[in-house]
DNA sequence: GTTTTTTGTAAACGCCTGTTGACTTCTACC
DNA sequence: GGTAGAAGTCAACAGGCGTTTACAAAAAAC
C-alpha cells in the first residue's frame, strides 16, 4: 500500500522531518558524538549512528565522506577544560574533581570520545595527538614550570582513571553517586599536582 | 613439488613443530594474552592469534571453543598484585608506583587485558566483574576501613590512568622512561590513599 | 601391519561492516 | 506550471569477522 506523504498524510505514517541540510548535519553529529562517546569508535556502527539521527547510512557518508571523517568532525569541538584554567589556582583541584564526579558525566563529552578511542588502531594515534594538543599542552602552559608537561599528563591520567571506572568499566564503588570523601581526596591529589611535584 | 617431511627433511621446508597438544594449547594462550593485551578484544582477530601461535584459526576454536572462551581462559591468571600487599604498609605506594612506571610494562599483563576490554560490549561486564573480584576486593580487604572499597577503587583508578597514557594512548610525557619526579608523586598519591582519606 | 584416534589444515559459510551507485521525492527557482 | 538540483532512500558490493565442515597426516593402539 502506497503511503501518501503530503499534504494529507495518514496518521500511521510518521511525520518526515522537513528537509533541512544544516539541521540534518547537526543531528548526525549529535548522534555520532553520543555513540562514539558511549560505545567507542569501532562499536559505533554507521547504521546505528544513522538510525539515531533518523536517516539512512548512505546519507551519513554523503554528509561526512567516511566514518573516519565523521569521527574527525565529532572531535572538532572544545574539550571544555578552559573554564577551570582561570587565575584562581588554589581551588582548581576542587572544581575539576567536582566536575568529573558530577553524575551523570555529560554523555557526549569530547574527552569520553577520545579516551574511548584508546586501543583502536584506526583512531588511536589521532586521539593521542588531540589529547596532547587540546589538553596536555594548554594544561602545561597554565601549570607552568617545573615539569609542566609531565605534571599536566599526570593530572590528565588521574582524571582519566576516574573516568575509566565511572564510564567505561563502571565499578560499584564509583557508581553510588558523588562520594564526598572520594571527591575531596581526588581534589587534594589534583591540587597537589597543580601546586607542583615534590623533588625526588 | 611435494615436500618430504621425515626423517630426511629438505632445508627449505620449515620444521613443523612436533605434535604436542599441551604445548600448542599453551602457545595459543600465550599469543592470545599478548594480542588481547596490546590490541584489545575486538581488534585481536582469531586469524591473527592463530598466526602468532603458528597454527590455523580452526584449531584455536577446537582448543578453546570460541573467541570469548579463549578470552576467559586468557584472564584466568593471577593479576600479580599480591606481592605488594605485604605487612609493610609504609612503602607500598613507592613499590606499586615503581612497578607501574617500570619500562616496559609487561606486555601480556592481565591488567592490560582487562583495561583494554573497556568499552567492548562483548567483554566489558566480564572485565568489570573480574577487576572487582581480583583487584578491588583483595585490595579493599588489605586496606581495611574506613571506606575500604572506595579507596581501593580510587587506587586502581590512579594506576589505570597512568597505564592508559603509557600503553593505550602513549603520551609523550610518559614515554620518556621512568621519570623519577613523576614516580615519586604517583607514589605519594598512592600512599595517601593507602594511609586513608581525609574527611570531607 | 592395519586400524583408530589424535592433531592439524584448507576451504567455505553466514553474518556484519563501511561504502557505493541507481533511484525516488521534495523544494526552489524561472 | 515545469524543471533543475538538492535531500533522502534502497539495494547491493567487497571485505573482514568468528565459526564450521570435510579432509589429510601423524601418532598410537591393536
Amino acid at each position: 500500500m502506497a503511503q501518501r506523504k503530503s499534504p494529507f498524510r495518514l496518521c500511521s505514517a510518521p511525520a518526515p522531518r522537513p528537509r533541512d541540510a544544516e539541521q540534518t548535519r547537526a543531528e548526525i553529529l549529535r548522534a555520532a558524538r553520543l555513540l562514539f562517546a558511549t560505545r567507542g569508535y569501532a562499536n559505533a556502527g554507521m547504521r546505528e549512528i544513522a538510525r539515531a539521527a533518523g536517516i539512512t547510512p548512505a546519507l551519513v557518508v554523503r554528509y561526512f565522506g567516511s566514518k573516519r571523517d565523521l569521527f574527525l568532525a565529532a572531535i572538532e569541538t572544545d574539550i571544555g577544560l578552559a573554564p577551570f584554567l582561570g587565575p584562581d589556582r588554589a581551588t582548581v583541584g576542587r572544581h575539576i574533581a567536582r566536575y568529573f564526579f558530577s553524575k551523570p558525566l555529560r554523555d557526549a563529552d569530547t574527552l569520553s570520545i577520545l579516551l574511548h578511542a584508546a586501543g583502536d588502531p584506526e583512531v588511536r594515534d589521532l586521539a593521542t595527538e588531540l589529547l596532547n594538543a587540546r589538553v596536555i599542552q594548554p594544561l602545561a602552559r597554565w601549570l607552568g614550570p617545573p615539569r609542566a608537561e609531565a605534571r599536566a599528563a599526570l593530572l590528565l591520567a588521574i582524571i582519566s582513571g576516574t573516568w575509566l571506572f565511572r564510564q567505561a568499566l563502571p565499578m560499584r564503588a564509583f557508581a553510588g553517586g558523588p562520594d564526598a570523601a572520594l571527591a575531596s581526596c581526588l581534589a587534594a591529589q589534583i591540587q597537589h599536582v597543580v601546586d607542583g611535584l615534590p623533588e625526588p
